[in-house]
DNA sequence: CATGTTATACAAACTAGTCGGTATAAATAC
DNA sequence: GTATTTATACCGACTAGTTTGTATAACATG
């Protein structure tokens, strides 16, 4: 049996990321991708076909890895807590907690790829909204459930549940303009914040308040 | 008199700014903008000595274009309401008017800078950085006003103001990844609702509800 | 007549992708 | 158990095309 490739694939797709989200993966060349990961150039185009194709298969698994944070964090939140907005505002925390501490300077592939036109083809765009839009409905079903013991004020709890994803996408801009990788983390604490306000908010008779 | 190069020099940075928006401007060749401003080469470099100094020109205009909005928006809803809190509502209900029925693939050129590393030097950045900032804190001021006499939810008032631009930025990605132009116009909306009830969900004894 | 614009040619660097060849290690033959 | 085959993994020089930027001569215009 032959010695196995896997790593080396691995390799390479692990520095394109890591390229593509500093300098967006259009402006990075082949040979910048080899030159960091110490590999050559027959070693890529021999584990992908073309740049295109790498540059596909770096948002498939992007895609994949995100998906499998879902499926973990879901499963995590409704172990701890049975209520239905608890579960949510449990997520944020997690969230939260995932990004203190990160990277100095982190990004979203899927954003990256939003502003490469030519990278952002049917596939790998369907790829990411099918993901982006399984976060959302997973939190809009909670929020509506919420909604049915406890009377949010007026809000379309679907925005509501789709800025859980623009609140990151955003954050990580905001994060790199200003140069601080912690703001990620606070905004999702913001939004945390508001979304539990929203469900005490509600119409008139409040009670089981501790003021 | 000498002939005017203005217009011809506006025109190029139209035309680099909608396809830096689309392709981002690494992978837009400057043969490309000279072809769809139907100008030649000779002319690019007349006016600008290098396609970096395009990049900083570029940048330079968006920035200045978006203060300009920031003083008519601020102007507009402190001349319609007195109170701090509607001034902020009033804002976003504004900015969501801005973008109904805009462009189809709405998005910033700070975003896109942002995923391009080698244009997004120190320049560029404070310059995007500054604006932005600009925003937040006048937000960020009226949160803090309206807080004295309306008592809101307990929320790091900073971060929701912040999250304003924060909406911005992620609800172009996922217009972007989603293909609905409209979800901008609806996350500002619902980022009105929540501020909203942040501040109908304050400590105990409320009144003063239609219920 | 200075400023702005066209048209074209060109060079130097860079980039995607090709191709022939090498290394390794397991599978098989003898 | 040594020799041979075979498939996979990897290397690096090379090609063809693109890109930025320069040069230059002529034309337009206010």
């Amino acid at each position: 049996m032959p010695k196995d490739g896997s790593k080396t694939r691995t390799l390479l797709l692990d520095t394109a990321l890591e390229l593509a989200l500093e300098n967006g993966l259009a402006s990075t060349s082949i040979d910048e991708i080899l030159e960091k990961a110490k590999l050559t150039k027959g070693t890529f185009f021999y584990h992908f076909k073309s740049k295109d194709e790498l540059a596909l298969e770096l948002v498939k698994r992007f895609v994949e890895q995100d998906h499998a944070l879902y499926l973990d964090a879901i499963a995590r939140v409704e172990s701890l807590s049975r209520d239905a907005l608890q579960q949510v505002l449990l997520l944020c925390g997690l969230a939260a907690e995932m990004f203190k501490d990160g990277p100095e300077n982190p990004g979203c592939l899927m954003a990256s790829y939003c502003y490469e036109g030519q990278l952002f083809n049917e596939e790998s765009r369907k790829a990411c909204e099918t993901q982006l839009r399984q976060w959302a409905d997973w939190i809009e079903d909670k929020l509506k459930e919420a909604a049915k013991t406890r009377k949010p004020a007026p809000a379309n709890l679907r925005q509501v549940a789709e800025m859980f994803q623009v609140i990151f996408e955003g954050a990580f801009i905001l994060a790199r303009t200003y140069k601080e990788p912690d703001i990620i983390a606070k905004q999702v604490l913001a939004y945390r914040d508001l979304v539990e306000a929203l469900f005490n908010a509600g119409p008139a008779p409040r009670s089981r308040r501790k003021g």
